[in-house]
DNA sequence: AATGAATGAGATTTCATTCAT
DNA sequence: AATGAATGAAATCTCATTCAT
């Protein structure tokens, strides 16, 4: 009658399956064209159960940035606050961002093309988030220029900008069963972000 | 009764006011959040008359593509072809898709953002003229890499993907109204690619 | 710059042209599924044309309608008012609706599936028309049972309706490339309603 | 609290409401004339719940069919298997499905008017459970050629047709408030058959 | 005689969400 | 925790007809 505690395994719990059905059908059709009814039978859940979790399609959607913002955050800052020399830690952390980007593809998309599709609270909620993250990533850079590792000839910010851009656009691109695999295109991308940084 | 030959000033056409007005909503709230009767109040026509212009909501979208297409592609050839080293011709092409981009953000907005709203055939018809486009910035950059201007540690076509990422992302950050004017901006993308690129 | 008064040959005229499309097109997908822009254009006119010369869709099954029952009245009066004895002129009637309705079934199916949605007043039109041609034709059979020919145990106009519903069945099933041409089907029909009206 | 096992008078649940409605409005103005508005109105429900049982207006229509359909052929497969000679069980069978299409006139109306706005793999459907249904009638007639108790001038199958576009016919004449009842006019219907089918 | 742009009403269908159970 | 019937607003698109030319 009980259950146990801790079950060795389940089948992932009804949050969970609605989770993941709903980045995978956002990511595949636009978050607009995905109707609660298309993503709960996905999900082989009912619309009430759905809504017994979320609060909202909405809420949905937020859930998905959540639990990506989480991920790239805490990856982040383990890199920036590890060992070596800036130009170091800025290659590693740059070839990481582009692995667990093409490792969590579908994530990406939705990112970057559902984000106005938010409520406007929660897009405030993300953008903060998202720019504590370049913040992050701009230190690195600003450190290596004070260092004289980096030139300055282009504001920190803007190299930012112009490097999140590409990472941005791997989904539109980039695919998984292609010749490249991620750690090969994690290495390029990081060396041409060096390269166009390299003082002298 | 008779019509002067040339006017000097005409209200745009019908199918005008509609891609302008088209434009600016579905760069500002997304396709699939602009509904017909709010793009033909704004343009001030009847959806009757959008109709006879246009087959259908997604009609509208692709004329938006077609201009974007045609504009970037007749600018691109004409630097290629032009003189100059590669080098300064890449760097000439460079800053001017950041300067036409920064001042058609709508356009370059929803380029990005709703591709994937098309249908599938229009898709491919833009996949594949943007291809065209990509391919003719690939062959400057390969030219680069046969005179040995550029090295060849990263091939052409990332190199490619990685900039027009950039590109692509200007639109979810750059403002008209703020400090950076798109001559500024065009010459620190463009220098950073040089610089990524530069051999030695 | 005159036109000859009895040109050899000419393509048929615009409103001949629009008839006989009406008639292909509302017997193919029924008169409310076929657009005025799809008749137009199948007739290779404009829509302005085609209001020049009838002023409504409505007119146009209307004028269709006309055709029909202008052939098939004049007709079965030339059979009546022929020589011959009753069986073998009321024969000749059924044998010649039969051959009549498969030479122009496009025309029988419009005639029977289409007669509601012609306006009241022109309904009005259709059915007393029909009725005289209904009444002519029981008139025939009412003479034969005069005459002992026919048995009387089915009232004439019940024999009528009987015949006729065959008739307006045709367009259901008979096809025009299958084995059985007009006439054999012709001689069936006829067969079976003179054996069931035969006498003794 | 608790509900009475067998509820004297229910108010007929919302499928059941919408398909008598439809059945009414159909044969009364056709298919195409029949909003999906007026007919919610009718039924007194709302627009979502139609689309909650139905899925789309196609498939009400389908509904009716299927209706006549199943009472047609479980009618005729009780006759032709029932006992007597078989030129009774004709007479039976005829005489009954003449009074059947009285009955329910709105159905038959439908049934022969609106075929051809199903959609196409709905139309095979029915069509397919219609010529079981003609076959049976059919093999009927044939069993009595057989026995020598038929003529055999006319083959069976065009007998079947010529006697079904009668009944098809009804809907076009017959009232229910006329001097005539089903029972008598399917005695009329059932001996004209048979008086055509006669040997001798 | 003929054009074709424009109208405006109305068509079917979809959808996120609620709520009694 | 979960169901699924029901809502009602809004979506895209169609269409017969008109009218200035």
């Amino acid at each position: 009658m009980t259950q146990p505690a801790e079950p060795k395994t389940v089948s992932p719990s009804v949050p969970d399956r609605l989770l993941a059905e709903a980045t995978r059908l956002f990511a595949q059709h636009g978050f607009d064209r995905v109707s609660v009814q298309e993503l709960v039978e996905a999900a082989g859940v009912t619309k009430g159960a759905m809504y017994h979790y979320f609060t909202s399609k909405d809420d949905l959607l937020f859930a998905v940035y959540q639990r990506v913002l989480d991920m790239q955050m805490s990856r982040l800052v383990q890199i920036v606050e590890g060992g070596g020399g800036v130009a170091e830690r800025l290659h590693a952390a740059a070839s990481d961002v582009v692995q667990t980007t093409v490792d969590n593809l579908d994530d990406t998309v939705i990112f970057f093309r559902s984000l106005h599709m938010l409520s406007p609270g929660r897009q405030s909620e993300v953008r903060k988030e998202r720019r504590r993250y370049h913040e992050l990533f701009r230190s690195l850079i600003e450190e290596g220029m004070r260092e004289g590792v980096f030139h300055e000839k282009v504001p920190a910010d803007i190299v930012v900008n112009y490097f999140f851009g590409s990472i941005h656009h791997l989904g539109m691109w980039y695919r998984a069963d292609g010749e490249l695999d991620g750690a090969q295109l994690g290495g390029y991308y990081a060396d041409l972000l060096l390269a166009s940084l390299r003082a002298g």
